[in-house]
DNA sequence: CTTGACTCTGGAGTTAACTCCAGGGTTTAT
DNA sequence: ATAAACCCTGGAGTTAACTCCAGAGTCAAG
């Protein structure tokens, strides 16, 4: 009873590298929904769906909260619940939070070339490269 | 009892936005310690551990856990703990890590960027423009 | 037609990261 | 010199995001 791209929950599973119990418990914030389910209950899910637990796990990646990816999620997947002005707005917000979170890895990113830079590499302790860490990225990292 | 760059706690507090208590416990983590302490007891902080806090929560922002910040804190803080070798290989993973997140916010804000653009912006239901977000978006966001 | 791998629901347990006392000293402004 | 506003420790409570059963039904292979 498996048409073409229908997936049970544990084939969705070792595709996405989430674990059944965590696609349940996805379901249960509404984060997604099985497209339909089989005859005697089990749940079956579409490619769309493994596009969006991907997409989950990306925005987990960098900070997000679920409660924040349900919202996200909503923009997309219930249109009609939203006026268009709602929808300018929101991505506008979030776009500026997002831009946000690049400048901050951005430094993050500066402060780690600093120390890979100044660091000689050897075998020996990283003590006496540390006193040029302290001159140039005390005050970044 | 106070020099010039010394802080009590709940400066600190007020300085970065935190609690006093989420900085005795950031402190319990080993993610901070107070320079000194005064006579009767009272955490004293400089310059340095307001950076630090700074960092922590920049960090924290972009989904590391507190215990990826304590790895990146000590590479910093006790440099005589480790090789030049683990340096020069730790930031240079790490900074892989960093690299995909970046990559991560920009595919998110690409998705966004694309909804926003598709959006008429009205007062109406933004259900007739998602006709065409679902083309060029659906397998991204 | 049975056995092992899968699925279901409902609920309890766990971990990270706080958050909030209680009960006690300390500092400071009036 | 006393009340308000701090600070201390130790420990209990909370929230988000899983994670792990128990007990029962389903399906595919031999």
């Amino acid at each position: 009873m498996k048409t073409l791209n229908s997936y049970k929950i544990g084939q969705l599973a070792s595709v996405t590298g989430l674990t059944v119990d965590t696609i349940r418990f996805y379901e249960s914030k509404g984060l997604i929904t099985p497209a339909t389910r089989s005859a005697s209950g089990y749940r079956l899910y579409s490619q769309v769906d493994i596009t969006t637990l991907q997409f989950i796990q990306r925005a987990k990646r960098v900070g997000f909260t679920l409660d924040e990816i349900h919202e996200l999620l909503a923009l997309k997947l219930h249109p009609d619940d939203h006026t268009c002005e709602e929808v300018k707005q929101y991505t506008a917000d979030k776009m500026q939070e997002v831009n946000e979170k690049i400048a901050e890895l951005v430094r993050i990113r500066d402060s780690l070339q600093a120390l890979h830079n100044v660091c000689c590499g050897g075998n020996e302790s990283a003590a006496h490269c540390s006193i040029l860490q302290m001159l140039d990225t005390v005050d970044t990292l």
